[in-house]
RNA sequence: GGCGCCAUAGCCAAGUGGUAAGGCAAAGGUCUGCAAAACCUUCAUUCCCCGGUUCGAAUCCGGGUGGCGCCUCCA
């Protein structure tokens, strides 16, 4: 494969630049992961499925990718969440963390390397807390530790905010032992009822950022390449991150920010306390996790994404006329072999293209422009092929398929075999509708009858019997199949 | 108030200096007993508005208008 040359965004320098390692053909990449108090929504969903599609297609340019996903499952919300189910809450936060493993195969993301868990890593949250507090970075205040911010001059770096003009919006909660309103907790003392670990500074439990900065030293070091995460958390998750990190370490944290733009509701952010959350799991009973994955892709990762029936409706419609063309090609030219010669025009150009788009900032919305190409091809060479030499169409075929797999393993699209995901598709619609196949198969049979006898009339009665039930028939080459029609 | 994003066809959506990808919808055609699917063709002289820079702007600059986000838990 040619040396690839990425532009990412970088949300620390506000451009695109080119992605170099720090050790070459190496990248750690560390994605902040759910804090589990509940079931994931979409909006999530989105982040985490653009994320898995740059590991993915990192990967597939041939970088070396450790990819790092965290659960935080020591919290506030979490504690809060227990309170109100009666649980404790580490079995609360395992619970979920079980409910995400299932959301997440569901939408066919990838197993990261490490999924490290914030209640198996305190002795290292532990430690880049004291090395804060010996740098004077972090002081202790009746069993609680905060980070002074005021110490940190570099802090806000990445929102590019100034100090004053946090101070303005800036509060302390009561119970509180700040020294300073922009102070943030590394560690909190024990309260009843909570999880509570031993530590230098009396029982208590870690803060919330301090997590990201332990664990990912811990796997990838104290510079490692990617950080990415959703845009709300460039403030205050991902500056306090830096605040920790950069503050312990001396070096450079993250050597490149990415940031997920948000999924909305109906032109609303999607948010817990609006209360318009779609969690995937319910999601995924209405629509098919490849065309939810479709769908996500269909628009560029930092730009806003606005979560619509319609355009769910038609990203599924998309997958079916992707998966009937698989279909349609593997029947052709699966496991055949047409032979060495030439290929017919450009078949490789379209997955060029392709590369080139995901090359430019993970562009997929415009790399599904190039699929689109490809897929018109295949269809052009399975039903009208501009050539007669038989041979040649199918090594051309066999070509385009193969460049099909490599844009799938990228996207996370078309894993499963054409002829399951459409019977899949068509049962789901089947109950959905209330349609009774048998009803359905004895008048295909009956029409099929009909038309033999030539009783054309009679088999057009039947096929419009058919459709007023929500059911189209086509005569192919095979024998007539079925398919339930769109709404 | 501070910081930032966005505005492209009926709808969705790429494109950030060289003459508007792709999808959905729509219309016509090929194919078909009729259909469906598939394929082909058509579909924005123009990118919210007004100025400016330039040989050249959807793209850069200034000013509007309209939508949104962060600044508090948030992917």
């Amino acid at each position: 494969m040619a040396a690839a040359s990425i532009r990412l965004f970088n949300t620390m320098t506000m451009q695109k630049e080119t992605l170099e390692p720090a050790v070459p053909g190496k990248l750690g990449v560390y994605v902040c992961g759910p804090t589990v108090y509940s079931y994931v929504h979409i909006g999530n969903a989105r982040t985490f499925t653009s994320f898995d599609v740059v590991v993915r297609y990192l990967r597939y340019r041939g970088f070396e990718v450790k990819y790092v996903r965290n659960y935080t499952d020591v919290d506030d919300k979490i504690i809060k969440a227990a309170h109100e189910t009666g649980e404790e809450p580490v079995a609360l936060a395992a619970r979920f963390v079980e409910a995400f493993r299932e959301d997440a195969r569901a939408l066919h993301l990838l197993e990261p390397d490490v999924s490290p868990k914030v209640s198996d890593h305190l002795a290292e949250i532990i430690g880049i807390i004291g090395k804060l507090v010996d740098k004077g970075l972090a002081y202790e205040s009746k069993g609680d530790v905060y980070f002074s911010v005021r110490h940190y001059p570099e802090y806000a770096k990445l929102s590019k905010r100034n100090l004053d003009d946090l101070c303005a919006g800036e509060r302390v909660q009561p119970g509180e032992q700040k020294h300073e309103p922009l102070d943030f907790a590394l560690w909190k003392a024990a309260k009843p009822g909570e999880p509570a670990w031993d530590s230098p500074w009396g029982k208590g439990r870690p803060g919330w950022h301090i997590e990201c900065s332990a664990m990912s030293a811990k796997y990838l070091g104290e510079t490692f390449d990617i950080h990415g995460g959703g845009l709300d958390l460039i403030f205050p998750h991902h500056e306090n991150e830096i605040a920790q990190s950069e503050g312990a370490s001396g070096k450079t944290f993250s050597r490149y920010w990415m940031h997920c733009g948000f999924l909305d509701l109906e032109g609303a952010k999607m948010s817990k306390s609006l209360g318009n959350v779609v969690r995937l799991r319910d999601a995924l009973t209405k629509v098919d996790p490849e065309a939810l994955r479709f769908f996500f892709v269909g628009t560029h990762y930092r730009h806003p994404l606005n979560f619509a029936d319609k355009g769910l409706a038609d990203a599924e419609q998309r997958m079916e006329y992707f998966y009937e063309t698989l279909r349609k090609v593997d029947e052709r030219v699966s496991g055949k072999d047409f032979g060495k010669g030439p290929l017919y025009g450009e078949p490789h150009k379209h997955l060029t293209e392709f590369e080139s788009q995901m090359d430019d900032d993970f562009n997929t919305a415009g790399a599904l422009g190039a699929l689109s190409g490809l897929f018109a091809q295949m269809n052009e060479l399975t039903d009208k092929p501009p050539v007669k030499d038989k041979a040649q169409v199918g090594r051309t075929l066999q070509a385009l398929r193969e460049d099909v797999r490599k844009v799938s393993g990228v996207l996370g699209l078309f894993e499963d075999e054409p002829a399951q995901w459409l019977l899949r598709r068509r049962d789901r619609a089947v109950k959905e509708r209330g349609i009774d196949v048998a009803k359905v198969e004895s008048l295909i049979q009956a029409r099929n009858e009909a038309r033999k006898a030539k009783n054309f009339a009679e088999g057009d009665r039947l096929r419009e019997e058919l459709k007023g039930m929500g059911v189209e028939i086509l005569d192919t080459a095979a024998g007539t199949v079925w398919k339930v029609a769109p709404q």
